[in-house]
Parts: structure tokens; sequence; C-alpha cells
DNA sequence: ACCTATTCATAATC
DNA sequence: TGATTATGAATAGGT
């Protein structure tokens, strides 16, 4: 029904593929609802396009018509599914056990039945274990370090521009108040007696770890 | 289509109702057929007329199209066990996962994001499993120690013995062929020139641990 | 998305 | 049921 007569094999052109598709989704769409109103059947059309987008009808809730399709045929959908499912989770479960194992030895458990070779071989694996997580610490270290000596350069370099602001503003307000403070000649080394002096928090910071 | 336009609605006339849903029924399948070859989708259809019939086409089986019905929308078609055996798989493979990042730290892999308070917990975890695998290397050696010990007097005392029974047999030999070898007074310490001994086979075992 | 020639599906009838 | 056929519906190809 259509210009010509269409061979039923995959169409080629994509997007004729395409078009047809959706009209040919909605006509069946349609059919099965019409089918469901005129005939009072249960009707369930699932489609998936290619895409993956999905398109259905049901005459009546999908989960209805799946439980009525399992007390007729009898046919356990889900027993497939059911019996991968179960050797899945074997499987993943196997896997659990035996890192739990690996797990427990690494942290010295259930040990007592392990040879002498077993031993060597998670004492091996602690060693280097530890060996990266040592490096991996110094490295850490370092990194303080750098930044704590940053940190204490910056607080350094701030000091001393404060300290160079309140000389300045000293030097000011004096000058304001005219020579009631006689200027000591050019000594800007001078110490404010209520100064604030920017000191940095944990001096020892590199020190704690 | 028809010899008349009808409206979609329940056809009342029983019979009429039932040929028209055992031909609709015939063209949706087929339908449905049609456009999964054509626009390779994936399709489903389930009918139930009133009388409890069931038609069903499936472009691929109808699990599947279920599997992917449930992915996509999320909705649960499955039954309680399904859920039940989805939701164990799910708890066991995170628990998977977390085992499998704990077994990788205490490799030393993996540990690049890891903060210093981190890295110390597993240093810890990785000093008491080295002290619980080398106590129990410790008390392998001593085991073994003491094993061969008890092994190496053992066979001092088969030496032993066994110096006896070939003294003694040398001296039935002699007493028999008379007294073509003159017997060395009591001397029991008297080596045999082709006398076997019993040596440890590996006289340091202990010393190689 | 719309149009239309053509094929297809099917309602009515037997 | 099954076959026939007039008719409306669906749709292929084109715009």
């Amino acid at each position: 029904m259509g210009r010509g007569k269409i061979e039923i094999k995959r169409i080629e052109n994509s997007s004729n593929r395409q078009v047809t598709y959706s009209k040919r989704r909605n006509g069946i769409l349609k059919k099965a609802k019409e089918i469901s109103i005129l005939c009072e059947a249960r009707v369930s059309v699932i489609i998936f396009a290619t895409s993956g987008k999905m398109h259905e009808f049901s005459s009546t809730p999908l989960v209805d018509i799946l439980d009525q399709y399992h007390k007729l045929t009898g046919r356990r959908l889900w027993d497939a599914k059911h019996e991968n499912l179960d050797n899945e989770i074997n499987r993943v479960k196997k896997d659990n056990d035996n890192m739990q194992i690996e797990l427990r030895h690494l942290k010295g458990e259930d040990i007592s039945s392990l040879n002498y070779r077993e031993l060597m071989l998670i004492e091996d694996a602690l060693e280097n274990g530890l060996t990266s997580i040592r490096d991996k610490q110094n490295e850490y270290m370092r990194m303080m370090r750098k930044k704590t000596q940053i940190m204490e350069e910056e607080q350094d370099q701030l000091n001393c521009q404060l300290r160079q602001l309140e000389i300045a503003s000293m030097n000011r307000n004096m000058g304001e108040i005219g020579e009631v403070f006689e200027q000591r000649g050019e000594n800007h080394d001078y110490q404010m007696p209520f100064a604030f002096r920017v000191q940095p928090m944990q001096p020892n910071l590199q020190e704690r770890f």
C-alpha cells in the first residue's frame, strides 16, 4: 500500500527505514488500540527502534498481561533469567570470599593454616605495600615542608611590610601632633609598643608529621 | 477498509466481534513481523482474546525485550524473587568493589588520591599484618628447629643401633668362618669398611630458613 | 511534515 | 469457518 509494492526485507536506505519505521509503528499501535476496543482484547505491544527508543501500547497494565502470559503458557519467562542471576551471584560471591581471605591474610588473620611459603608471599606483599605507602607519605611530607616554607617566607614578608606601614603611620602621627615626641633620627627599625606582629599560627607545623 | 466504515467501539454482535478479532489479530501480527524485518525493530506483541486464548509475536525472545523494557523504564515487571536476586547481586558487587579497593590500597596501588590520614591507617594495617605474619614465621622456625633436633637425635640413635647390628652380624660371620679375622677385644666402636651410615639428608636444614 | 497514487486490510456478504 | 469483493486505511515515494 503505497506508490509501489515493497519487498519485506531490511530497508537499506537508512532515512527511508527511519521514516517507514515511524509510520508503521504508529499504524501498529493504532491497530492494537482498535482491536482492544473493538474486540475487548487484551493487547500489549512493545517496539524498540534500533536507536533504543521505545514505544508501547498496553490495553491493560503490562504486568497483568505478563501475569496472564505466565498462567497460560506455564512458561517461566524468568527462569532463564533467574538462573543467570544465580550463576552471577555465585561467581561474584566466590570472588568475594577469595578477596576476603586475602584481606584477612594481609591483616595477619586466619594464618594458622598457611605454610611457610605462603607466609613468605604475604610478607613480600606487605613489604611492597609498606614501601609504596611510605613513598607516598614521604612525598606528602616533602610537599608539606615546601608549603610551610613558602608560608613562612610569605609571613616574613608580610611582617616586614606591616612594620614599615606602622612606622610610616607613626611618622605621620608625629607630624600631625607636632614635635610632642622626639623623632629618633633615621631609625626605621624602631618598634611600636602596640604594634601587631604577624606570626605563624603553628611555627613548627613541618615538625608535626 | 471493508464494505463500510465502522466506528471504533466494542462490536456488539458477538460473532462479528469474533471474526473481526481473528482478522485484525492476524493483521497486527503480520505487520509486527514486517516492521521488525523492514526496520530492524525489536517488537513484541501479545494478544489475549476474551476467551483467554493467546497469540503472540516476538522478533527476539520475549525475555530480552522485557529486559530492555525494564532497563529503559525502570518499571519493574519482575517478580519478587527476581528483585531479590537483583538486590543481592548489587549488594555483593558493592562489597566486591570495596574489598578490591582495600586490597589495592594494601598493595600500595591506587593510593594517589588518599590523604595523609588514610595513608597512615593503611600503614598501621600493613605493620600489624607484618607483625602477625612474622610471629607466625618465627613460630614455624621454632617448630622446624625442634623437629630437626628431634630428627637428629633419632638419627643418632638409629646410627647407634645400626652400628651395633653391624658388629653383631660381623661377630656372627666371624664365628662361622672361624678365626679368619682376629677379634679386636671388646671394641664395639670398630668401623666396618663397608658399613652404611645413616646421615641426615640435609644436615643444616634448620639453617636454611 | 504533507500529499497522493497505490497497495493492503478488512467489513459485509455469502 | 472459508472464500469473495467492495471499500476504507495504510503507506511508499515524492515534495
